[in-house]
DNA sequence: ATAAATGATTTGTATGACAAATGACCCTGA
DNA sequence: TCAGGGTCATTTGTCATACAAATCATTTAT
């Protein structure tokens, strides 16, 4: 959501820049970038904006600063992985089925044990929520719609899990994933399809059956998992 | 690891400083922060080096800035919960079973799951990786050989699962838990316990058994957490 | 030959100035 | 009285310059 209309600040742009290069890979692990000033002058910025960026790259793990030495792009596995705009990036650059296949496989991962904790711990007011986000799933009348209700209830479910962290790791992960829906979205004629499912998630959390639920977001996920693979199979 | 020593920049400081204030509660979300003149004068740096501070800060969700409006401390939906910095900031600030508990379910979640896909997906090179850990575990004679080899052991599993978000989550949950492991480590007489739990996970990892790699992952995690909490139980 | 001193280069920090954005206020007109 | 627009003041955004600190490479002294 922060990066819908694009950053008008200037370090933001140069953030932008010089992480899709890196992440995209045309500044290899280990290369030696140019001087602070060489590059400024490259990117037409001021040191001071370059600076500004080069730290927000740097608190990303892409990069890393010594005196003298100058900065050097990072391994791979001192990236923050799990940072919105690292994963965004990398979205960008690599729309390899590899890569939204470990995507999906978090999604796997996460959301059903959020399920099944969200069945054990959640309270009135948060299973409230989820039965909205459901009945506006059901009311939806055109993709969009549906869309946005079904984004709330997964949102709703993890909220109920009163984990924060589960939250932040599938809204990052959601995040990323949506960026290769958008690519491919067209209106489905039959969008609702799994409605029964989501209603089969909702059911388990308010009857407090938290193996239930979990089987229950596995299917739901190995079913919008198949949707994915269909529509990138028609892609070319 | 790239907090051990402590951030000898300036700006990391200020990092450090601000970052503790805001996550720690010092700066309630959505109160305004001083101006950056007033703020760099009072933390006694240059404003250069507050706003590299700052752009950090920002870009970990933790605040926001806006021309003539000032900087507000963003809601803590909006933080990046899984940034390192951030996790380790609230581990600083709140001690509390609450958050510890969070941080277990985590990895009760993640390291199941990936023992499992580490069985299915493992090549040999990554076994011998595990084993060659196991086996250091085995031969460790004081707690800190064995902690070391523990910690090696767990990250090779991650390796093996060829899911690279998975090995970053797990690197952040486990060194936030390291940090009250730390607090109140003590030489335990009998650190070996867990030897024949982890050599279940490696055995099944070694024969492609996903279901059992899960099952002896969660058995060895559930054990951690014992110790975990008695350890806690005896700080009082 | 080894170790210490020196120099050069690059990032780190400080300062001052101006541009851009935007909320607040005032001023006008119906 | 209220609506609309315009001006002003304040705060962040950007730029330029100068110097400090660290450290690699070379040289020099023992």
């Amino acid at each position: 959501m922060a990066r819908t209309t694009g950053p008008r600040n200037l370090h933001g742009q140069v953030v932008q820049e010089l992480g899709q290069m890196i992440v995209g890979g045309s500044l290899a692990p280990g290369e030696p970038l140019p001087r602070e000033e060489a590059l400024a002058t490259r990117m037409a910025v001021s040191r001071t904006v370059l600076r500004e960026a080069l730290k927000v790259l740097a608190a990303k793990g892409l990069i890393e600063t010594r005196q003298k030495t100058g900065m050097r792009v990072r391994e791979t596995r001192f990236w923050n992985q799990l940072d919105a705009d690292v994963l965004a990036w990398r979205c960008a650059a690599m729309p390899t089925d590899d890569f939204v296949d470990k995507l999906v496989e978090m999604r796997e991962i996460v959301e059903p044990a959020a399920a099944a904790a969200a069945a054990r711990r959640r309270d009135d007011a948060q299973l409230a929520e989820v039965a909205a986000a459901y009945q506006a799933m059901d009311e939806a009348m055109d993709l969009d719609a549906w869309a946005e209700a079904d984004v709330r209830f997964h949102e709703a479910v993890l909220r109920a899990t009163n984990n924060e962290l589960l939250g932040s790791l599938f809204s990052v992960i959601q995040t990323a994933l949506a960026t290769y829906f958008l690519m491919s979205a067209r209106t489905t004629a039959n969008f609702r399809y799994s409605l029964p499912q989501h209603h089969a998630v909702y059911d388990a959390i308010r009857r407090r059956r938290p193996n239930a639920a979990a089987d229950a977001m596995r299917g739901l996920i190995s079913a919008s998992r198949d949707t994915l693979k269909t529509r990138r199979a028609e892609k070319p």
